[in-house]
Formats: C-alpha cells, sequence, structure tokens
DNA sequence: TTGATTTATTTAAGTTTATCAATATTTAAA
DNA sequence: TTTAAATATTGATAAACTTAAATAAATCAA
C-alpha cells in the first residue's frame, strides 16, 4: 500500500467542486468537461485544472475523443482506497 | 452519506505529515502529541495544528488524561469510508 | 504555592492553491 | 483552408495552508 497514493487521491477528493465531479461521474457513467463547467459554477479554466488533478490522482480516468474529452471512474483505485479504510478500520 | 464528511476527512488525511500521524497511531494504538513531535520533524505548536484536524474531522479520537492528550483511531470514520469507496467501485 | 511539563492559541512569514481572463492548441466541420 | 468548438496553458490575484516563535493555559509534582 503505497501512501503516496492514498495522499494524493485524498487530495483530489479533498475539495468540494472535485468531490462533486467525482460524484457526477459515477451518477451519469461519464462525462465531458464541458458538461462540468455546467453543472458546477466553474469556468471553464478552473474546470481544466481540477479535472488535471482528479485524472493526475488516479481518480478518475480520460480519454480523448475527438475533440471531447471522456472522465470516466477508476473503479481500481475506488478499490484501493476501500481496501485501505478496511485495513484500519 | 454526507459528501461533507467524506471531503472533511480526505482534507484531513490529504497531507503527508497528517497521513504519517494516522498511521503511527495504527501502528502503536495509540499516541500522545509529545510523541508526534519526536517520529515527525515537526515543531510543538505545528504538531498541535495538525492533530486539531485529524480530531476536528473525524479520523482521529482525542481524550485528556491528566497533561496528556491520547490519540486513537476513529474506527468508525474508516469505516465510513471504506463503505463510501466501496459503493464506488 | 511554585516550578516543570504538556498542549493550545496567537501572530506572522512563506508557500501553495483556487480562480479566471487571455491566449494557445487541437480537432471537427464547412 | 477557414471557421468554430473543446480543452489546455499562462499569468495574475486573492484566499487558504503550513510552519514556527512567542505566549498562554492546564495539570502534575515537589
Amino acid at each position: 500500500m503505497d501512501l503516496a497514493v492514498i495522499e494524493k487521491a485524498a487530495n483530489a477528493i479533498a475539495d468540494k467542486h472535485r468531490l462533486s465531479i467525482l460524484m457526477e461521474v459515477v451518477r451519469k457513467g461519464s462525462l465531458v468537461c464541458g458538461d462540468v463547467c455546467e453543472f458546477t459554477c466553474l469556468k471553464q479554466p478552473t474546470v481544466s485544472h481540477h479535472v488535471k488533478i482528479l485524472v493526475d490522482s488516479g481518480v478518475l480516468n480520460s480519454t480523448k475523443n475527438g475533440r471531447v474529452v471522456e472522465l470516466t471512474l477508476n473503479k481500481e483505485m475506488m478499490k484501493q482506497l476501500s481496501m485501505f479504510f478496511l485495513q484500519l478500520s
């Protein structure tokens, strides 16, 4: 269990907007960045910044389809996090 | 599942020193604040600050025994976090 | 009560982060 | 090849965070 991975994932989740992006990805299955601008009150560069943190941390996967970037949940990371906290409980 | 709780706990864990305090509490079973000053390279007011964040977030429990503050793991919070990520995976 | 010990608080400096305007880049469509 | 659309990057500013010195508060021991 790499603590740096946990720390980075926790950091990605430790923000109101990023957590809400994560939950919306879960709810919808997938999102493009433009969607995020709509349901948050954030401008495009801010969304880009937050999405980068979520993707770099491994919380979200991103795949570029033409002009859009599709965001999906990294379930492997969710499993890792779940196992980490399970072992502590 | 209260997202504000998840966000606050994630924030508490999203710091190298605080995560290491958490892991040391897990390893030892319990710690006092003075111990934390020793195994981290942090001064007492800094430790006090980080401990406060960990306790306020519900990640650690604290009980005052005389002059010392005993820190233990809040296993209920660990369970909550584990379940949260399990449901997402 | 006095002195020592442990933790908390205040304050300040330095660093990092969040935000957005402006602009660049990439790609699809006309 | 232009134009339009989606995302990324840069640069600037304000807010938040980390750190620690100085100090206060609480508690134990002598």
